[in-house]
DNA sequence: TTGTAAGCGTTATCAA
DNA sequence: TTGATAACGCTTACAA
């Protein structure tokens, strides 16, 4: 019976066995209620210390019905924006009493899929996702099995019900293109993600907006979607035809950027380059890339309180908007 | 009773209520045992998924003694380095069928033993850690408390019965710094991690190793620790007296090498830079930094089946050290 | 082939 | 102030 693998632990009967006491005494004593003598806890205490005894969260979670545990289901932890993200929500879930269960998807739906019944089976309190999104298949699953989770980073709109922190993703590709515009560049070449993901899309319709309000015509040809795990895009980016490059994330425009000075051409000389989430805050590197900040310490801090809100009980389905900002590099110039 | 924040789930009680056979019946039928009746398994396969239900592993691990769960400990996810390892694991764990707790340390020793006793309260089966190592008492404390565990990147030297991998950060300092000197260079600084950190040590151990087989003289003012958190490590680069900069990490290195383009020197051409860990394998950058190459894929694999060896019984320690080399990159140039 | 009952470690209820 | 007992959902030993 014992022997299966089970590490021999110090449970609360070893403790009552040692002192005398029964095991209701440890547990009141243990966890500070007060029905029990000053002097029975102390020594309650003292045994349970001496003993090494660890809570069993487990039997716990069995006996009240929540672990404090949440799951992070996000594309790709080893992309520093994604990384970013989960230090600041593991950081903000640790200081509410929440561990963290950390799941990857490398943006495939059926891994994705996975994930979501692997956190369910372990019994997470709640699931922070940033949805693949190649369908709404998970997320309903999601919403069916009626465990409490936002979305962050992506949603779905005309999705009922669904709660969300995103960043302004069309203030962000309007922005960052009208910035693009007032430096004298009209034809911008966007790199954009899949546009089944909705911050792709709708920085896509940013672009578009200030194309239009700017008086530029849209052109089909200068719009080139990158794919969402690819990180060298070399094979996509055009020889010429632009003198400005919007990026779907930064990963991309320093992707592109490297390209660029692959084939000798110079940034922002040649060819300006703006990206989207300004990791530089966090990474101090050498030359400087213009981006759209998206501030990912308050949308995790968000995300994480939304969801504990949920699980707390709060049936009402919110969404918050993160702004977004311009933060200047030298990637960017003004041409004549 | 119910409604204690307990959601609502199917359990195989459920599933036997509506079938008609018993509790044992549903178990065995579910989990494919051969001792029951091909129609009756059929059954109860179709009412289990008509009824949703999915397993609650937290009552499997309490009747079990395992919970398929391993913790990763380190000091920063945010980090790039972290993070590719972070990813590998995940990965490597969910193919072995493990789910992975993410905790930071924030390179702090009581959030190490914070993260720890998190760790073992939610029973997980092991722990990969990244140590603080300010002192061995959190590793001690892990050793006394018998849950398996592997030390990731850092070890303690002379420490009996701890498992770890490692890669060959001596090797790493020595090629390094050899590489430099045979670019001309004799005026190396080192910013080194701090020296209780082993990896710092050794690559330290390594560069002085290189600096004597090349007969130049070891000079303890070209050698700057800079802080484990610190991104930033302006205050701390000398103004002069050095032509190339060996750099504990590609973080401190890209660092440096943005102060010292504030300051207007060029880079190779002033100075040279290399650094350790190779993130560029897996972030593609306009400018490539010279690196060492860890290996990371490889040192997270070996890590998590190491692991899971432990985890199965094997009682031997292991240590693995993973081969380092040069990754060039055009931040080191030849001098006069 | 199927059913019964005990047990994992904790907490809540109720009684003493 | 303390103790006995049941219950959480699952798996296993044993019985039928």
């Amino acid at each position: 019976m014992r022997g299966n693998g089970k590490r021999q632990t110090v449970r609360l009967k070893d403790i009552a066995n040692k002192t005398g006491y029964s095991i209701n005494t440890i547990s009141h004593a243990l966890r500070g209620m007060n029905d029990i003598g000053e002097e029975t806890r102390n020594y309650i205490l003292k045994t349970a210390s001496e003993l090494g005894y660890v809570k069993n969260s487990i039997a716990q979670s069995m006996r009240l019905g929540y672990t404090k545990t949440i799951a992070v289901i996000l594309g790709d932890i080893s992309n520093p924006h994604f990384a970013i993200l989960t230090k600041e929500i593991e950081n903000t879930a640790s200081k509410h009493g929440y561990s963290v269960f950390l799941l990857n998807t490398n943006e495939d739906e059926d891994q994705e899929e996975t994930a979501i019944r692997t956190a369910i089976q372990h019994n997470v309190d709640g699931i922070i996702l940033c949805p693949v999104q190649k369908s709404d298949r998970n997320v309903r699953f999601l919403q069916k099995s009626n465990i409490p989770f936002v979305l962050i980073g992506r949603y779905f709109p005309g999705m009922e019900g669904v709660s969300y922190t995103i960043c302004n993703d069309v203030k962000g590709g309007y922005i960052a293109t009208e910035y693009l515009i007032r430096h004298g560049h009209r034809r911008i070449l966007l790199l954009t993600g899949p546009s089944h993901i909705s911050s792709a899309k709708e920085r896509l319709d940013g672009y578009r907006a200030a194309l239009s309000d700017n008086g530029i015509e849209y052109d089909d040809s200068l719009v080139i979607e990158v794919p969402i795990m690819e990180t060298d895009c070399s094979t996509l980016l055009p020889e010429d035809g632009y003198t400005a490059i919007f990026a779907f994330s930064d990963i991309i425009a320093w992707s592109a950027w490297k390209i660029l000075r692959e084939r000798g051409k110079r940034v922002p000389e040649d060819v300006s380059i703006i990206g989207f989430d300004h990791i530089q805050s966090r990474l101090a590197l050498p030359y400087t890339l213009c981006s759209v900040s998206s501030y990912k310490a308050k949308m995790s801090i968000t995300s994480v309180e939304m969801l504990i809100s949920i699980i707390n009980g709060n049936k009402d389905a919110e969404s918050i908007i993160i702004d977004t900002d311009i933060a200047k590099g030298e990637s960017v110039s003004t041409i004549s």
